[in-house]
Order: C-alpha cells, then structure tokens, then sequence
DNA sequence: CGGTATCCCCCGCGATACTG
DNA sequence: CAGTATCGCGGGGGATACCG
C-alpha cells in the first residue's frame, strides 16, 4: 500500500512529500544547493541510502535537480516547484514553535547540526574584513566531536571539523544544550554570557560585538501561543 | 527509530503531524466537526485501527478533542493547535493543484469521497427552501456504490447511501470520472452539461440552476504553474 | 454504531560491503 | 568522495474477531 486512494489535492502532495525525511531534506535546499555529503551534516540521523533514495524520488517528481557545477562535483538544488513549498515548511516549523513544548530530549542535541545551521546564520559584514577563525567548544560531548572552526573571510564562512590550523581569533565555550537553547531563541544570549554560561575567550572586539554577528535561528523569535 | 534526532522545529513539527494520514486526518477535521464513522467517508483506504490509533496520537499531542456531543455521540474536534495547521493544509492542496500533474488513477476515484466532499459544497440557499431529494447515479460504477441521495432541508444536508424513499427532484447521471474531473476543475462544468456527459432529469429549475447551487471543489480554481 | 485487541505479514529501513 | 547493491530485521499497519 503506498497511496491515500484519493482525489484531493492535499493528498496528491503528500504522496510527494509526506514521507519521512523529505520535507527536511527540502527544507535544508531552502538555505542553499548542496551536495550529498553537505546533506548528510543537516540530518544527523538518515542513512545514506535512505538519503540516496530521497534524492531520487524528489527529483523523479520534479521538485530537486541534480546538477555538475563543476567537473566530478555534483550538487542538488531546488526546481521552482521544489522552491514554493518554502511556505509550508516555514510553516510547519512556526506552528511547532507556537505550540510543541520544546523540552529537548538530549537526542535531539547534535553538534554537527547545531554548526551546520550557525553556519548558515553569520552577519559575515559584523565580522573582520581579513580572515578570521572562530573556535567552538561544546565541553560536555565527546571530545571527538566537541569542536569546531567557523574560517569566515568575507563574505564566506567555512565550517571545519578538524583544527584548521589558523591562529584561532576567539573561542566560544559552553555547554551544548546551553547552545542550542540560545540558538533556539529559547533562551536569551546576554544572560548566558552574563552567567558565563556561555564563555568567550579572545579578541575583545569580536567578544564584544558577539551577540551582533551571531544570528539566532530564523525560529527564533517565534513567540508561543498564548496557553490556554 | 521513530525521531529525527534535531532540535529544528520543522522537524518536531513532523513528528507531530508527519506520520501518514495525520494531515489527511487534519484536514477533514478543518471542515467540521466529525465522528469516528464520518471520518472513515472521507479517508477511503484507511483502517479502522489505523484511524483509531492515529486520533489517539492526535489527541495526545493536542491537536484533537474527543467530545461527547450528546449522549453515546462522540465527536473529534480540533484545538486551536490543530486549527493553525489550515494554512499548511491549504498550502499543501494548492501545492499539488500547480505542480501535480493530475492525471487521476482509476484507483483515485471514490464514490463516497466524491460525494462526502461534495455534501459540504452544497449552496443551500439556492436550492429549494422545502425538503429537496437530489440523487447521483456514477453508471460506471459498481451498482452497490453508484447511487447515493442528498436530503437538502436548509441549511441542512445529509448524504443517504440508501435510498431514503423521498420523491427525487433531480437526478444526475455521469461517470464518476467526469464528475470527479469537473468537481475538481480539471473541466468546464458547462461543456460537461452540454454534451451531456454530465446528464440532468428532473425539475426543470433545479436543473438551470444547478452549476450555481454545485460549488466546487475549494482547489478548483487554482491555476498550474506556468509550464517551464 | 464506535471502537479495541490480536495476530501476522510485508516492506521500509539500517548495516554493510562494494564501485568508479 | 559520492554514491549503489544486497541482505536481513522490526515494526507499521491490514485483516479479523471481539466488546459495550
């Protein structure tokens, strides 16, 4: 059994896009082409077969293209179909926001996603003209996977997860659910720098101007709906 | 597995209403309140269990009420949770009316659905104001499930699956497929009548009226995206 | 009518290994 | 690196029977 056994049109798109994983995986080429492995970092938990699987249907249904961008590179990218579910899945995340007690089971903490969005969410203009690292370090996960390099020269920003090398301008310590609380809008960044929940060591002007150039998520400020 | 393992909304939000059915479930509950019995009309291939099961998630995640109308009669109504979910509903309906191509499987036409969905886009106030007997007839179909009867009394309307032995003002007489094609907006209602694949046999006004009293489809006059 | 419980099958998916 | 092929399992869900 795969269909619904209908006719309305509601039904016919979540045949589409009502399985598992394929609304994320839309959501992630919302923010930007990306190639296999890139996606990988923005679902911690599918498999790349699964993935593989994903990419393949979307594209035979006409939502996602696989396109060389350069010799041996491949990458995916929305079509204009694929494009226009932008509302439903900022939809979709605002409705959780007003109304998903956002209680974060410590599954749901991974470091790599909470990077590979920060990534995506630099004001690079309130950052160094010249080359600048950013260090972060989550304290309490595995030491394997407790760092990581922001390299941002303007208007670009790379996330490394093996020490680049380069003389590290500022480093950010703190907890990683503390992170993604902050991240989350779910808690306010200047009373965890105020507690020193979060922690900066480094150049004082990036210190200073951290809250500035440090975007939240885009869901951030969604505020929760009144409890009734 | 059941989690995504993230803490972006979007992703908790599919973990409320992701599953199969839940927006099916969702969007029959956006037209009115209904009970357990009702529900199954609109969702033709869904279990019993399955059904059960699912308003129980519903339920326990807030978005659905069970209420007991009167005594032994239960209802499922949504929450203000659940209301918020319409403009993702809609979205997705919309969605597929511009990108789908609809060419509709033989498997995709219910009678019931037709005629469940068709009940509630009924405009009473230009039917008659006494008891009027409409009857379907789909000749294509199997004759267990080819006839049904709206009962319209203003405002008013039932569906009877058997004949309730009132008078019939009016018959109508297509395939299902041409019913379902013309209610949807794949085809001209009035091209439909004057070549009769749509057939009308009764009461002379309700018939000249009959393409204002028969509101279509709500996605019905939603456009294909431009052919790229 | 309005569900619930049980049983059992199938396939979605993860794990693993493999290829260019 | 960027996937694809194969295999085996677990649980989602259909069928059926049952209850109040």
């Amino acid at each position: 059994m795969s269909g619904y056994g209908q006719f309305c049109p509601v039904s016919q798109a979540l045949e589409i896009v009502g399985e598992r994983w394929t609304l994320l995986i839309v959501r992630e080429l919302l923010c930007d082409d990306y190639r296999f492995n890139e996606l990988l970092n923005g679902l911690p938990l599918i498999s790349r077969s699964l993935l593989s699987q994903r990419l393949k249907s979307l594209e035979e249904a006409g939502l996602v293209e696989r396109q060389e961008r350069e010799k041996g590179v491949v990458v995916y990218r929305l079509t204009q179909a694929g494009r226009e579910l932008e509302p439903i899945v900022m939809g979709l995340g605002t409705w959780a926001r007003r109304w998903v007690e956002h209680n974060l089971s410590p599954d749901d903490l991974d470091p790599v996603l909470m990077m590979w969005d920060l990534r995506r969410r630099l004001d690079t203009q309130r950052l160094p003209a010249e080359q600048t690292v950013v260090q972060f370090w989550f304290r309490d996960v595995p030491a394997k996977v407790s760092r990581y390099w922001l390299c941002v020269e303007r208007p670009d920003v790379e996330l490394c997860m093996t020490n680049p090398g380069f003389d590290v301008a500022l480093t950010v310590e703190a907890k990683l659910r503390t992170m993604v609380e902050v991240w989350m809008g779910h808690r306010d960044i200047t009373e965890a720098l105020r507690t020193r929940a979060i922690e900066l060591k480094g150049d004082p002007k990036l210190t200073r101007a951290f809250p500035s150039w440090l975007l939240l998520s885009s869901f951030a400020n969604i505020p929760r709906a009144a409890s009734t």
